[in-house]
RNA sequence: GCCCAUGUGGCGGAAUUGGUAGACGCAGCAGACUCAAAAUCUGCCGUUCGCAAGGGCGUGAAGGUUCGAUUCCUUUCGUGGGCACCA
């Protein structure tokens, strides 16, 4: 459009033109919502066609949501990844996440229509290839270009397709399914008539939404063609063998018209330039990844600084900034899909009510104008005037119609809301199709009032009032009510529509279309003027705040930004502070995040960076993925008769239950025996001889009593590694209490399983148990010494003792139990520098590497050989506590203090490096004949390889393998190794 | 199906650049101390043949490169994770 069109349009028009290229929009979009949680859920919030959490089931609802459009970024987030320190698995995922791919997108002409259809293909050589084409089923010309013949298989089809919810579809094996709609694509290049098919597994939402299908060169392409018996063209040769498509790029092109004879790889460039110079299409890249949904509706987030008016969203003035979240009531889903904040009424709807203009300063009729109170039409306070209901009698039906002011629209309130409590049939029948937006999202209110006017319905958006004409008006108050109410209703650019109540009995439709068309042709109400949108708001229509709030990661994609300048009450952070603190050195995250938050943060740093905010574009300069921690189950097998009904009771009558006491079988009993009744019976037996408890009931149900066993989680609470710790287990539920266990080996062992950590799995560890046992240093360095953090791995505390024993190892080295302090100030000698040095070097090599691991082992190593060079002197330990400062912080610290240091460890010089405390002028070399390590010769370290040669070969056991014989070659790596080949 | 990891003792794992496989810890075994227990300490601890000395085998499997391979290459199997009617 031209400057001067975009001046004709009205502000609605412009701010929707707008929206259409702002980096956050508002958009109406199928969004996935989900019932039981009472809100939409974000793509990755969705795995399996359920919610992520809870697994609930989540359908495809249009709503009105907001979305960062971080499609406009997919590129720069692709090419960003090339500069960041990410693992090849994570970089991977961002990538398929974001799906790019290069292909061309090119029309087909449809015989006997002028409308072409466009497909989008990665494969344009493959044009004399195509035997048939598939559109989605949601594809908007399916309807047109259905013959007459195949419209009722198509219209089939259709309500097929629509009957199958998302979880239908991605639950169910994959069939083939499709419907021929009667019409022909041209090939543009052999003039070739192509059938247009529809499929669902052509997705409406990806590319154009329609393929062009090459049977020999895709494989769905192909099972369709075989399904449906299409014939298949071959442009491949031998490459295909009718058994299966063959997707390759390297094959020559065969019966391809101008590409036959080209590499395929090669004829795809050719083939485009050739649609492109025909001008039928064009080089066109897709992207997988679609616009992040930016609004939740639930409570706990950011609320939208955003004033809806009249339908056009109006971002708060700066001064109006922040908007706090406010306190609800209840942290339950609003009406209509909405959030917890649409049920704060006083706080999200701005509507005034009526606003300025419907209040109006003139008075368009006045009820008691007959009483003759006041007939100069000025304001009547209904309390000078007494009340009402009692003044005017049987007028007491018709409420409304006072004169306009703000305290008479509240007096009118109470009747309205008395109104609202009863509905005609005929209203009835009216809101059910036009209440919660039912008509373009349109929002309509019943009995609402409008300056002392009570319509039946009114869309304020549109202006447009419904009146159902129940007639109980009397004649001649109804004619002045009608008069007065079209007076007020054209100067306020209302306009109403009536119907009477056997109409909306009888036509409905055709009333509905008329609203429809009515709510169509209403233009919204041009907002004039600049200026804060509070002054705005008044400007008419519904006024209502955004009460969407925002999800966690407009939180979570820039916190680091302002941990950089926490105190700025001007900026969310200082230039030159994120200049000076620049990018995340190092970021420790999970992999769930791959194309969630990692992605989005990274959109958010470049849009700061483009904005000039900040001076880096990527966030994160590494990224390490620390493994998940699961949960480690154990499992316990208990006996129970096999019974109609409840598995452990058995009702003889009214008055008297006979309880079957549980069994147990330990683990690998309950291997042997698990199929085995007899077996099982020959337990229970033998525990009723035991202690009679089941004797009552095995009496009952003599040798006929069937068993299984079931196999249960046990909370690992109540498990010693794998042996259960009976007593403690007795104690967790009821009926455990007189169980009875079979033993092996006098123990009862649990099953066990490595599976997720989960509550209801039992297998949960509560870190402050073990913190309580064993201390918050102890659990740290256990922690880290349990592998690499990139690795996932069950978490089990079986090794925790050594950790512990080590750091009371440690202690030991500054205070005996015995002796009490044991550390004194004496120098250190050679050895312990070497040690001292030898630790220090792995333990900054390790913590650089992020091989925590091996760190822990370090110092493992370290303190043995101190306790073993009996090694008490300040000078040294003190250099270790220091070290260990960031492993075992709390001890660290203690003993620092211990030996009188002033301050925090913390503040303490941390040790160098020095390498001549390992010098070493002698190695013991590792001595191999053939590859195979024999023995070991210490040499010197400058000695020359000839020296090595003669030492070796002089050596005894050389000479036993040599056998007399010279060795081949003799290899000598200085400082490494020698071997000898023979 | 594609992509990315990964595979080493009874267990968690180590071996950083192709150079002594199994560091360190857990568990286990034997012993010391103790009335006893706890705590602590010492020794053993991949597998197999052997009284021993010493040897064979051994990093999922099969090949290859190399004086030498857990490490590099090829093929293959298993496990874990990610992606997917994406044209």
């Amino acid at each position: 459009f031209s400057a001067e069109q975009w001046r004709s349009f009205d502000i609605k028009k412009q701010q929707d033109i707008l929206m259409d290229y702002r980096l956050s929009f508002s958009a109406y979009g199928e969004v996935n919502w989900c019932e039981a949680l009472g809100t939409v859920l974000a793509n990755d919030e969705v795995v399996n066609g359920v919610s992520e959490r809870g697994g609930h089931p989540v359908e495809k609802k249009k709503m009105r949501q907001w979305y960062l459009r971080i499609t406009e970024y997919a590129d720069r987030l692709l090419e960003g990844l090339e500069k960041v320190d990410f693992s090849d698995a994570m970089k991977e995922m961002q990538k398929n996440w974001i799906g790019k791919s290069q292909g061309a997108e090119m029309d087909f002409a449809i015989k006997g229509f002028d409308k072409p259809l466009r497909v989008y293909t990665t494969r344009p050589d493959t044009i004399f290839g195509v035997d048939f084409m598939v559109v989605a089923p949601e594809h908007e010309l399916v309807a047109s270009i259905t013959s007459s013949e195949q419209k009722d298989a198509i219209e089939k089809y259709l309500s097929y397709v629509k009957s199958r919810s998302e979880r239908e579809r991605l639950a169910e094996v994959k069939q083939i399914t499709g419907c021929f709609t009667g019409a022909y694509a041209i090939n543009p290049f052999d003039g070739r008539e192509i059938p247009i098919w529809i499929a669902e597994y052509v997705l409406a939402g990806y590319g154009t939404g329609a393929i062009m299908a090459v049977p020999c060169g895709d494989q769905r392409d192909f099972l369709f063609a075989n399904h449906f018996g299409i014939p298949i063209t071959n442009i491949i040769g031998e490459h295909f063998n009718g058994e299966e498509a063959n997707p390759t790029k390297e094959a020559v092109l065969q019966n391809s018209g101008f590409l036959s004879g080209l590499l395929m790889k090669d004829a795809i460039g050719v083939a485009v330039d050739k649609i492109e110079e025909k001008g039928i299409g064009k080089r066109q890249v897709n992207y997988r990844m679609r616009d992040a949904g930016f609004s939740r509706q639930r409570y706990w987030g950011e609320p939208f600084p955003i004033i809806w008016s009249d339908g056009i969203a109006i971002p708060l003035d700066e001064d109006e900034l922040p908007l706090e979240l406010p306190h609800v009531d209840t942290y339950g889903p609003g009406p209509n899909g909405e959030g917890p904040l649409a049920n704060l009424k006083e706080w999200a709807d701005l509507t005034p009510n009526p606003s300025q203009k419907e209040r109006g300063t003139r008075d368009y009729y006045h009820i008691e104008d007959e009483a003759g109170e006041d007939n100069k039409g000025n304001y009547v306070d209904e309390n000078k005037g007494g009340d009402k209901k009692e003044n005017t009698g049987d007028k007491k039906d018709l409420p409304g119609y006072f004169k306009s002011s703000l305290q008479e629209w509240r007096n009118t309130l109470p009747f309205a809301q008395e109104n609202r409590k009863e509905l005609t049939e005929a209203e009835a029948i009216i809101w059910q199709k036009i209440r919660d937006r039912k008509i373009d999202g349109l929002k309509f209110r019943r009995q609402h009032p409008i300056a002392g006017y009570i319509p039946d319905f009114v869309c304020l958006e549109k202006r447009l009032i419904i009146e159902i004409d129940g007639g109980y008006h009397d004649e001649e108050d109804q004619k002045r009510f009608d008069e007065a109410r079209q007076k007020w209703l054209e100067e306020n650019g209302f306009k109403m529509i009536r119907f009477t109540n056997r109409e909306v009995k009888n036509n409905l439709k055709e009333i509905l279309q008329k609203i429809a068309n009515a709510l169509r042709e209403e233009k919204s109400q041009e907002i004039s003027g600049s200026g804060s949108p509070l002054f705005r708001r008044g400007a008419g229509g519904e006024v209502r705040r955004e009460t969407s709030t925002m999800p966690g990661y407009a939180g979570s994609s820039w916190y680091f930004l302002r941990y950089m300048d926490p105190n700025n009450d001007q900026t969310f952070c200082d230039r030159k502070a994120s200049d000076y603190w620049n990018q995340v050195d190092l970021y420790i995250g999970g992999t769930e995040h791959a194309v969630g938050h990692l992605l989005y943060s990274r959109l958010w740093t470049k849009v700061l960076f483009d904005l000039g905010y900040i001076g880096y574009d990527e966030p994160y300069k590494k990224l390490v993925n620390q493994g998940m921690i699961q949960g480690s189950s154990r499992f316990v097998y208990r006996i129970t008769p096999e019974l109609s009904g409840s598995d452990q009771f058995t009702i003889l009558n009214a008055d008297e239950v006979i309880e079957f006491h549980p069994i147990f079988v330990s683990f690998n009993i309950y291997n042997e025996i698990k199929e085995n009744n007899e077996k099982i019976l020959e337990i229970v037996k033998k525990h009723n001889n035991e202690n009679g408890k089941n004797r009552k009931f095995l009496s009952l149900f003599n040798e006929d009593l069937k068993f299984k066993i079931i196999e249960s989680h046990v909370d690992v609470k109540y498990v010693n590694g794998v042996e259960l710790k009976i007593d403690e287990f007795k104690t967790w539920r009821l009926e455990n209490e007189l169980a009875d266990f079979e033993r092996e080996d006098g123990k009862y062992i649990c099953g066990v399983e490595t599976e997720k950590m989960s509550k209801s799995k039992y297998n949960t560890v509560n870190p402050d148990d073990l913190v309580e046992k064993y201390g918050a240093d102890t659990f740290r360095m256990y922690e880290m010494f349990l592998g690499p953090v990139e690795a996932s791995k069950p978490w089990d505390t079986k090794g925790i003792e050594g950790v512990h024993r080590f750091l009371r190892k440690l202690w030991r080295l500054f205070y005996d139990d015995l002796k009490g302090k044991v550390w004194n100030e004496e120098t250190a000698n050679a050895v312990e520098l070497k040690v001292l040095h030898r630790t220090i070097k792995k333990i900054e090599e390790d913590t650089e590497r992020f091989s925590f691991n091996t760190a822990v082992s370090t110092f493992m190593i370290c303190v043995n050989e101190l306790v073993d060079i009996k090694c008490h002197k300040k000078e040294m330990l003190q250099q270790v506590l220091i070290l260990l400062t960031p492993y075992a912080p709390h001890i660290a610290e203690e003993l620092w203090h211990l030996l009188g240091n002033e301050g925090s460890v913390l503040d303490a010089t941390y040790p160098v490096y020095d390498a001549k405390y390992l010098i070493e002028t002698a190695k013991e070399y590792p001595v191999s004949i053939n590859g195979k390590l024999r023995t070991t010769i210490n040499m010197s370290l400058d000695t020359t390889p000839e020296q090595a040669e003669k030492m070796v070969l002089d050596n005894e056991i050389v000479q036993k393998w040599l056998e007399g014989k010279a060795p081949k070659k003799i290899i000598y790596v200085k400082n490494k190794m020698v071997n000898v080949v023979i």
